[in-house]
DNA sequence: TGGGGTCCTGAAATTGAATTACGCAACCGG
DNA sequence: CCGGTTGCGTAATTCAATTTCAGGACCCCA
């Protein structure tokens, strides 16, 4: 996993075979991955046993087994440590995005806390009504999900963009309501004013944020995403794809939680769908 | 790419050495990246020389070349060949969808036309004013992320989920329009219309979409996506991360193609947020 | 300044894995 | 019942990777 963390340490060191080696490999990965050490060796203008010694050193068992794990890398993080290459050929910038959202993902599922989304699924398929709150372009694009995602299971949702608006229903919301609200900051004060304000009522808060974060403390159950943001002012934040894995993760938790009701919800949806739009059921859920 | 598709039929044979390889790897891939020919060989009960004609069959140069294509593969699609799994524990599902995400953006990174790509970036980056329309929840999600990547970089864009208005709008619509449409099925008789209308009138039309539906046929410029909808009616579709992606590639071009003045707009909203909500300006701009 | 030690490196030797060659056995068509 | 073909394992071979070893650079201390 850290392969390429001590490769790119290697290779910013100013000098000596490992350095030359590494960048040599970071260079250009697919050959490195196809070469056998004879080919690497000259390439990088070393002996073939220094290649078997770089193996060794960055913690591979020699160099088939470099060659395996470096595979195994190569796909997520491949662009990563050519630190903000301002990629400008579209394939390029092609190549970027999906290299960073695939390694968003990849670290999501690292780093998820499967007992928070179990709380959190078990919350949502117990509530009465679900109140979504998000803002500020990827929250509110989060919080849009979510009722995408759960009122298609029979739950009664209802997801708002609107903090000023959320915060008087916060100030409204009855037994039985509860809230999930997405932030990638966490600092936002009315967001975090609403969910306090919910909790004084002991209803329940769930938070998609950043750990230790204002909202993190105020809610009830937190799952947390922390993902280190690129650099790159232009490229689009590949946090959201983790955000919208988690929602994902937790409308399945909850579709499983009870199966028959989603089940039958989820077909009559699609029935009307079916019927309606195309007579193609094999077009999927919603467009 | 296709070796997991090779490997799953291969493994669906009823007999043959072949297939008992290939279930073998199947059913534990970690172990098969690391063993040695010999290893593998004993552990599937063949011989060795089976192993390396295996691997042969299937498109490697060898089994050291296989072992390499299967790391390649080994976390994108690790799941996919035992075919829809219902998973039911929290850490399956994680996996699953992850997984699957993975696979989608893979799947659009192989298949984009750049080309198309970059003609709908240079429209985008000509219009004196964007349309971006979706409807149906996954589409919606799409055209209000259009919106929330365009218009930080200067653009005058609206998005709409209401097809309704939108057909109304096309309508009315005047010269240095530029329309672009999300639709996974393609073939909501609306928005196709929409597109017509546009194109009546001259005015130029991007739609992100399956290719051969009806609205790939009719807009002007087409971003084809295709992907293999999983049989789960439970799972949220990933197709919608393969989507997002195509957004973000877009907006980059898009900014690329006009630096200084995506830099500056950029710079604002980002100065304004941090004076408006939290000083911190290591935050990413928008929640 | 010089001697001993350590570290780094590549050439050569060695090991060991992967592949090829070969032959046997089973199956198929005539 | 007999060639021909195919599929497989054993044994031989080849080739890649690794280990060994020796030369050289650098450093520390006398």
């Amino acid at each position: 996993m850290d392969l390429f963390q001590t490769l790119a340490n290697t290779a910013g060191k100013p000098e000596g075979l490992d350095a030359r080696l590494a960048r040599t490999v970071l260079d250009d990965v697919d050959f490195a991955m196809r070469a056998s050490i004879a080919e690497l060796a000259e390439r990088a203008g070393v002996s073939a046993p220094s290649v078997t010694r770089f193996s060794r050193r960055i913690g591979c068992a020699g160099y088939p087994d470099f060659k395996v794990k470096l595979a195994q890398m190569a796909y997520v993080g491949l662009r990563y440590l050519k630190p903000e290459v301002t990629s400008t050929t579209p394939a390029e910038v092609a190549e970027d995005i999906v290299t960073k959202a695939q390694d968003a993902l990849f670290r999501f599922h690292r780093q998820v806390d499967l007992a928070a989304m179990e709380r959190a699924a078990q919350l949502l398929r117990g509530a009465d009504f679900i109140q979504a709150v998000g803002a500020g372009g990827n929250s509110s694009m989060i919080a849009g999900e979510l009722h995408n995602r759960l009122f298609r299971l029979g739950l009664r949702v209802h997801s708002s963009n609107d903090l000023t608006m959320s915060l008087m229903q916060a100030s409204a919301a009855t037994e039985g309501t509860v809230t999930i609200v997405s932030s990638m900051t966490g600092i936002d004060a009315t967001l975090v004013r609403c969910v306090e304000l919910l909790g004084q009522q002991g209803l329940p808060t769930i938070a998609l944020t950043q750990s230790g974060s204002p909202l993190a403390k105020a809610a009830s159950v937190v799952i947390t995403i922390d993902l280190p943001e690129g650099q790159n002012i232009f490229r689009p934040s590949s946090t959201r794809f983790a955000y919208l894995a988690a929602v994902d993760v937790l409308a399945n938790l909850v579709a499983y939680a009870d199966r028959a009701t989603s089940l039958q919800t989820l077909r009559r949806v699609k029935a009307e769908l079916v019927r309606s739009r195309d007579g193609d059921d094999r077009q999927l859920l919603g467009d």
